[in-house]
DNA sequence: AAATATATATGCGAAGCAGTACAAAATCAA
DNA sequence: TTGATTTTGTACTGCTTCGCATATATATTT
């Protein structure tokens, strides 16, 4: 039995995609409702009533794009692999992603545009310091598995070189975002893993 | 001989630094003429007419910003030190700087504010490129020496070493602006250390 | 068919914003 | 003292923004 009601004309993931590359690109503050509006086709009283306001609209692309991320990290660190190869395609994947759009590379959207919001907006650094928690556990939960099966050293500190794992993804993004070229992102890659992975 | 006409009441570099940390905390897009006006002392003409509009203004905190960092950055790597010793200052310097905010943590100004805006204002990506760059170089240099000076390890590529000894660094802004607790940033310093310098 | 429920479309109004024109004030030169 | 020069203060304009109010469209229920 469907809803009562005319029915709803769009989908709210990919609105939330088209939201997200909005976002992506131009920040929370100088995105506009009007150019959210046109970029997901919904007008603005649709938006509201689906998502809510701008900033819970700005959550909710963060949100999916945690999830997607966290799943794909999931899969690239499934420990199916050696544990450098997985590294080495986590990083490959991650730069691929923040150097895809055509004009400017746009980084990641967590790190190039949440980070500014969050000290204003709680709600916000929440979500990124839940966002940069997960991915770093994800790489975590890798490396613990390493240790066990060996490839890498038995007094290794999974905890801490997670840590670094993660700063070099984080520095990608950054670099990204400033303009960094492929070749010098690919090197930082290639360096990080030969240094945890020895 | 004094300038003729009127005396100028402001210190450029004090309203400089009092704009600066208006952008700190909320940003580019999200700080106002009004707000920037209110914390400098001048009203908008004069700020307009001392360093043009809002974007000439936020560049010239930037320029102000990363010409203060790389020059304390010099000092503490001046080499005067163990290359271990000068690294930990540098990150606790950092760390201090990054959570120096009584409200929320405001990180590093460039990376923390200026990526979101360098997608969409080349002037400001160039800024930031440039002192990433600026700052990396700093780092290498030193390493360089290092290796001048078998701190460590000949075959060592004080480059590529670089390249994550600033992954740290943009690490600690990144996580600092999220909220993470500063155990958690000085433990991330305390591995890179030893992990640059074995 | 009528009533009801939900979604979409248009448009309005209050507020905020950036940049600037113009007048007032303060100093120097003559 | 008078005029020139530069900074400061006020106020204005044109624009954007957000949120909401109202009207319209499309479905289900009775």
């Amino acid at each position: 039995m469907r809803k009562r009601g005319r029915p709803i004309e769009y989908d709210a993931q990919t609105a939330l995609a088209a939201a997200r590359d909005v976002f992506w690109a131009t920040g929370f503050s100088a995105s506009s409702l009007d150019a959210l509006s046109e970029a997901t086709g919904m007008n603005r009283p649709s938006l509201a009533g689906a998502f809510g306001d701008k900033e819970a609209l700005y959550i909710a692309t963060l949100e999916q794009y945690r999830d997607q991320g966290a799943a794909a990290m999931k899969e690239t660190l499934s420990g199916a692999r050696p544990l450098a190869r997985e590294l080495a395609l986590l990083y490959a994947s991650a730069i691929d992603l923040y150097l895809a759009s055509k004009d400017a590379a746009r980084g990641c959207l967590m790190i190039g545009t949440a980070s500014v919001e969050a000290v204003s907006r709680p709600a916000v650094r929440n979500v990124l310091s839940q966002g940069l928690a997960e991915f770093n556990a994800i790489i975590e939960e890798r490396l613990r598995k390493a240790v066990r099966d060996g490839e890498i050293g038995k007094d290794t500190d999974p905890a801490a070189l997670a840590q670094i794992a993660s700063a070099v993804l984080h520095s990608l993004a950054v670099r990204a975002r400033a303009g960094d070229p492929r070749k010098s992102l690919e090197r930082l890659a290639r360096t990080a893993v030969g240094l945890i992975c020895p």
